[in-house]
DNA sequence: ATCTTATTCAACTAAACGGTTGACAAAGAA
DNA sequence: TTCTTTGTCAACCGTTTAGTTGAATAAGAT
């Protein structure tokens, strides 16, 4: 358990070979080495991604013989949905509204005591 | 310009501070030292923090005498919604259709050579 | 039993990160 | 002009991260 799961998943994502992976499984699921295939990277630095993704809760990995497939796992995604959501919602609101010029003005200009007299 | 967008921004909000400071933003502009009032740190870690943000694209700053107040952006969020969308959608769709009982055949199975006589 | 395949573990390295302190610059206020 | 406020720059430090090589484990295949 993370003290920051959202946090986490968002380090995950962060690195690019990561969210190349992810869009991979999203095609079908795939073992270390197809994974690596592609990459100019050892198997063990995907492996240690791999571990990264399934940290973050984006990936599940089952045994299959020798092999452990992994599996990408759509419930997180609306953890980072949701945060991303609410927070772009509260930007987009405020962009061309009251408060935005409220915040522009100084103490004095918002209790009346203007220069004017 | 950066080569990795989308990596700046997900890794601009991995961190807890940061993601504090966006949520405040999207209540109201802030300035430095308004932003840095509540966390334990030095100013000038608070204004690392901004600058990674505004590197990301998330916060775009103005001029106010010797004030340089944070504004939320809200395009950005755009970007990661989109992309988390597109993989959170497939992620599901293949949830419980065929292709994932297809990806844990082998080989022999689909060419239908299976083991019967 | 031995060999091969798939994956992980351990130890190491270079670079990036989050934080600090201290000095500096820019713009109002006295 | 000098003082104060607001913010940044520069140098440094400890920790984390992304990668490497090499050894170990686990499970089939011969």
């Amino acid at each position: 358990m993370s003290a920051d799961p959202l946090g986490e998943v968002f380090s995950a994502l962060a690195d690019p070979t990561r969210r190349d992976m992810v869009a991979r499984l999203a095609v079908a699921d795939a073992t270390v080495n197809e994974l690596a295939e592609p990459y100019d990277l050892t198997i063990q630095a995907i492996s240690k991604h791999l571990r990264v993704l399934e940290d973050a809760g984006l990936v599940s990995r089952t045994r299959d013989a020798q092999r452990r497939p992994a599996h990408l796992e759509a419930e997180v995604f609306d953890l980072m949905a949701k945060w991303i959501e609410r927070y772009r919602r509260e930007a987009e609101e405020r962009y061309s509204r009251l408060d935005v010029v409220l915040e522009g003005m100084s103490e004095d200009e918002l209790e009346g005591n203007g220069e004017e007299r």
